[in-house]
DNA sequence: ACCATCAAGTTAATCGATTAACTGATGATG
DNA sequence: CATCATCAGTTAATCGATTAACTTGATGGT
């Protein structure tokens, strides 16, 4: 039931077939149609043949609009990503991105993809937007406003938070243990002899510069951090104390995410004497590399590293860098089945996944 | 109008506030709000107020199914990208992503975000899907079925192609200038003194292995390639051709992208005698990088290289590597642009854009 | 033979916003 | 003063699928 419909000049639009064009044509009403469709009453074999057979015909595809509107399910989940264009978390979370996708779209289910940009205020917009289009909102949260991002995220929604954690969330959740794979990749550097070791990362967000140093002596386990550079540096500072070395503040150096900022907080570190460099984040460790191989030092007699993340170029340069690799594709897998499983129970206690990171030991240290 | 509705045991769920609320507590009809939502009617500044006022108190958000159902435009674009997770153009689709996402969202459109994986039928079920909810489309085709897409996209369906052409494709699309980058990248190999240039690249697509070495003596501008890999290929046989070199079938090694393959195949080259390798592939490059390394050969001494897009990893390796840089980014918008110009005047003559790639002379050649 | 139950479809209300057609009031015009 | 245009807002049809409630005919137990 392809019909013609003047547009314009001359020229054709072809209308949409509907549930009616099928029901007529295969002489059933509406509802039958629907049913065999849905699968949710039960359709003789005999009528049930001839429907599937007007479908294919004409090549029927439901209108998702209607569907939405009467059934009140879209079908859609929504993905919130915070990247900037120059931020090493891009690739990240378009590894997370990609594991979402390929989950949802093997259920049935689509994924709208938004970039709050690290913006809050852009991230509550956002939001506010999903609300009528998607049945569940997938999200890393920016490091600011989670007071607002609570009180915007009300029960008409599904929410699944990644990466990070605002305060006092209560819901399901994926993270990785950042704590974990950073304090052992603390404890190899001081294993191999290392003493004065570096650490380097990217802002904390919103409440750093305050208690940027104050020394939690709690395990991850048993807290809730708010974001994965704490988490790290946490871990860094309770590894050091684990192995009876001191705790340096001049050893830390916090900038922006850049490949400038990572070349120039390593000459900083060098300069101070570290012997090991802990970088909690990707295109600062390029930097850095950058400039170790300005400086001819040698790593790692000269000088130990670990980066964070298992990107390409860890694999080529020489010696190849040892770094923890966050299972990305896999949060975003974990983060959809949650959310697939709270849309279909949604009184179902909240889940809480921490997954683990992989230390990939190589030549750097 | 937030109203409490039993849901489950004591579980409450708070259901939208629809038009019909906000008319009500305005003392309005549900048209007049429609009219001050839209501004497609005129409405006196008392009531304007008055309905603004209470939007705001009741913080209403349309329901967007009921809308795209009433006015058949969902204010969605779709996106469908073709990566395998071991592809090298995981980062260039998803920066063309980004792109897409910014500029559609600037102008209050929605992007969902699908894979083909490479994958044509894959990519004919996401069309399909894709029919009823969304606008248009942004496809980067796999390179098999052009016949099946150019049917299963009917004019109900606003399409702009990116990166790649089917052919006899009547429509919008971005596309690279894959043709010139590569040919001044070959040019500069030679201008540096190389003679004898291999070319690594993955594979052409379907229509591969039988006309693989028929040298077209037509340039870029006057054809339609329908392929970017085919579109550096026959860059560098003109080239070769232009500076008087023979073309040699055993210089040109095509070969699955890989990590391995790229190690391999360089490997190959290598032991054919080339004095310079042109990979037309992000993650080959790394595999040749690697044998490079590992042979000890000296860059550009030993053997000259030129790689193909700007990845983080070619700046930190000694030498940096030179590399043709595709702008990603530039596609996406400029293909929201051409979705969103064809949205608004869908008679409009087809627009055919095609960016320049960006000759990144680094140290090794 | 009688009524209850079930099986297999159908009828029609419904979701929430848009929008063509309409109403009533005001004002301009010859 | 009758007539018509314009203005500002309302009424109600409509988009297409889902689904609760209903119909109709068949089955079966006593």
């Amino acid at each position: 039931m392809v019909q013609q419909v003047k547009f314009g000049e001359d020229m054709k639009r072809i209308k949409n077939v509907r549930i009616k064009d099928v029901a007529e044509k295969a002489e059933v009403s509406t509802a039958t149609v629907s049913h065999v469709i849905n699968g949710n009453k039960y359709v003789s074999e005999k009528i049930k043949n001839k429907v599937n057979t007007v479908l294919r015909e004409l090549n029927y595809q439901p209108n998702s609009a209607a569907r939405s509107l009467r059934s009140t399910k879209t079908n859609t989940i929504g993905l919130i990503i915070p990247i900037n264009s120059e931020d090493t978390s891009k690739s990240f979370f378009m590894s997370i991105a990609e594991g979402i996708e390929e989950k949802l779209k093997s259920k049935g289910y689509n994924l709208i993809l938004s970039n709050s940009k690290e913006d809050s205020e852009q991230e509550l917009n956002l939001i506010k937007m999903f609300k009528t289009k998607v049945d569940g909102l997938i999200l890393a949260p920016t490091n600011e406003n989670f007071k607002a991002i609570n009180e915007t995220i009300d029960h008409n929604f599904q929410t699944v938070m990644i990466d990070r954690l605002p305060v006092g969330y209560k819901g399901d959740y994926v993270l990785v243990d950042n704590f974990q794979g950073t304090y052992e990749g603390i404890n190899e550097l001081i294993k191999s002899g290392f003493k004065k070791i570096g650490f380097l990362s990217s802002g904390l967000g919103v409440n750093t510069s305050s208690d940027k140093f104050e020394v939690n002596k709690e395990r991850s386990n048993n807290r809730m951090y708010i974001n994965p550079n704490n988490e790290r540096f946490q871990a860094y500072k309770v590894a050091l104390s684990d192995n009876k070395l001191n705790f340096n503040p001049n050893y830390v150096l916090f900038g922006e995410s850049s490949f400038q900022s990572g070349y120039d907080l390593a000459k900083q570190l060098i300069s101070k004497g570290v012997d090991a460099i802990f970088i909690a984040n990707n295109i600062m460790a390029m930097g850095s590399v950058k400039f170790i191989q300005e400086q001819k030092l040698i790593i790692p007699d000269g000088i130990g590293m670990i980066g964070y993340d298992n990107y390409d170029w860890t694999e080529i340069i020489s010696p190849p860098l040892s770094a923890i690799k966050q299972p990305a594709f896999e949060i975003g897998v974990q983060a959809s089945e949650l959310m697939l499983n709270r849309i279909q129970n949604p009184t179902a206690g909240f889940q809480h996944i921490k997954l683990k990171t992989e230390n990939l030991k190589r030549s750097s240290y």
